[in-house]
DNA sequence: ATAAACTGTGTGGTGCACGACACAGTCAAG
DNA sequence: CTTGACTGTGTCGTGCACCACACAGTTTAT
């Protein structure tokens, strides 16, 4: 059993976010003391701790940590990692169109310029 | 001049959003009623508000609009646009890397499956 | 003149994931 | 036993770009 500061030393996680996650039932602490409401986190905490670090690296937002966390013995872990993925791609497909739009729209402008540069030159 | 309504079926922008930039001193109306405060718009503004509802798809903040805004006579808007570009492809390099992580994340799951496989097949 | 449509202002809410802070009770070390 | 470190709760703030709503005055059409 480890109390909080030593948890939040393990998992890099801050206190707040640990308080934050109980909160919202992603991820409840082993045993709270019901004389100080101390929190205590174990080993199992742990690997979900270190799992939730992960998939907040990966973009997950805590409504789709706590699918994943509902889901049963993680059963579905994968499809929904695959699902990121895909959305992940999605987005990058949309700011590849944005910036070809911008890159567009610069040669547009370059364009209008050719034509006063061209109209200086008939002058 | 154009009253509000009508500037809002030009430019497609809504009028929350006409007088939010008025706020924040990014598109001011031509001229307002100093009876009614009603706002009217004019041809100096449309093209102000194409430029801003261009710029607002380019993914622009409105500090970075308001930059451009007050750049005299639009000096330094291809620098910005450039810059935005590399700041989307900067952001689509993080999304990559996102994305690859995830995919490690897969692979060492899998292998980790792959291992139960084996140890049952030996079994 | 009256009603419908239009416009203004002011204020509050949205979503996301905490961070910061104040205040109070509690534990551990000397 | 005291003092400092630790922990809890509750609440507000953050950034971004508006949207929604209530209420009131104004214009326009009939």
């Amino acid at each position: 059993m480890y109390k909080i500061s030593e948890f939040v030393e393990l998992t890099g996680l801050s206190k707040e976010t640990l308080r934050y996650y109980s909160k919202v039932g992603l991820l409840e602490p082993a045993y709270v003391d019901p004389n100080n409401n101390y929190r205590y986190y174990d080993d199992g905490s742990y690997f979900l701790a270190l799992l939730l670090g992960k998939l907040r690296g990966f973009g997950f937002t805590i409504q789709e940590m706590i699918t994943v966390m509902n889901d049963e013995s993680f059963a579905h872990l994968e499809e929904l990692l695959v699902d990121k993925k895909m959305k992940i791609h999605e987005h990058i497909m949309e700011l590849q169109l944005r910036a070809k739009e911008i890159e567009e729209f610069l040669q547009s402008g370059r364009e209008r310029d050719d034509d006063f540069m061209e109209r200086d030159k008939k002058d």
